[in-house]
DNA sequence: GTCTATAGGTGGATAGAC
DNA sequence: GTCTATCCACCTATAGAC
């Protein structure tokens, strides 16, 4: 595999390197690639140049490019499941739980790459079945996880918030891929920084809520 | 043309219907291509196809495909602003503003659609340089004319907010792409609306902040 | 302005040898 | 598991007739 950075610590790491099978290494390749420019601009040929084998040998791991697409997402979902398990185990406060989550989001954002799942939900019109399934799965998932802590963390006391835990849960998520999405366009990773503060200051009872001005 | 629907009033319409030339019908399909599958997901075939003429003659009317992106890009910022402001016109109050910019977003909610900046934005590493350009100018308009709602606001005492409106501004911008394209992936509208009613009520000094449950 | 015809490239995918 | 060779559909784009 071509040189790849000393794989920095990410709370969504990729395949634990070192011992990592063919399938996994097409499958990092792959990830980047649509993280990048998108599932419907990468090609099999791609892949092949990056890992220096041939078109074909891919389809020995992945019938279908759709089949790979489909085993992309599972995979990203279920590391990304694991890191909430994380977050839940290291912090019980609901603030540092969302400011846990928001980190998943900003570690996404390194040489021109989005997050997976946004990418993808955004092309979702145009992709196979398979693997809109596994995007609902995820998406699914983060509804729940976000609405348990937002619901703790009211009745805690420790968030302040009028509505639905649920409504809340899904304005964060798409306000987080949105503005990773546009972080990533403008290539100012301060600009994803600043917004996350200010959609988790409205909601935490104890953050700086006063004008400036 | 294809029957289209009788063309129902949106805030951000396209071409004046009845006397559309030749290239602004094209624009007109092409951008609901690139709005429901994206840029690298159409192609001169589909366009030729629902306008029954050929491909060839798709390039008497634009030359490559980036130009085509670059004209469509363009007009749809030119549209957007003059959206903008008619909102100016219509309304003094910031909060009235910041829902009928909120408006503009909800209305591209149509038929497997999003707004179409945001699905550029998504595919920007892959786009030539001259959509990139129209792109940087729609998003840098979108600051100019928040921003200074934003801080009027603030100032007349209608919003309250901490931090720089540029921030602030910035924040909406891609909370509102974000969540317009969840919407579209669940096919679900009413959670466009509840992230944005949230997303407002924050920033709103009159309206509801306090705690349910 | 629109057409036919065609070029040159790339897409994902398969058969079969090693 | 990986290769070579090949298939066919589709892509953007051009030349030149009407």
């Amino acid at each position: 595999m071509p040189a790849r950075p000393p794989e920095r610590r990410r709370a969504v790491a990729r395949s634990t390197d070192g011992i990592a099978t063919t399938a996994d290494r097409i499958l990092d390749v792959a990830e980047r690639l649509v993280q990048a420019r998108g599932y419907n601009a990468f090609s099999y040929a791609d892949i092949a140049a990056a890992l220096r084998i041939t078109k074909s040998s891919l389809h020995y791991h992945f019938a279908s490019k759709a089949d790979l697409g489909a085993h992309l997402t599972a995979r990203y979902a279920a590391r990304f499941l694991a890191a909430l398990d994380d977050i839940t185990q290291a912090s019980q406060a609901a603030p540092e739980r969302l400011r846990g989550y928001v980190a998943l989001y900003e570690n996404t954002l390194h040489e021109d790459q989005m997050s997976l799942c946004g990418m993808l939900a955004t092309e979702f019109v145009t992709l196979a079945e398979p693997i809109r399934a596994e995007l609902r799965r995820f998406f699914d998932c983060q509804d729940i996880w976000l609405t348990a802590v937002l619901e703790a963390g009211r009745s805690q006391g420790e968030l302040r918030f009028p509505g639905a835990p649920l409504e809340v849960a899904r304005m964060l998520v798409g306000s987080l891929e949105g503005v990773t999405m546009l972080a990533r366009f403008r290539g100012d990773s301060d600009c994803f920084d600043n917004a996350a503060r200010h959609l988790l200051d409205s909601l935490c009872v104890l953050c700086a809520r006063d004008d400036g001005a």
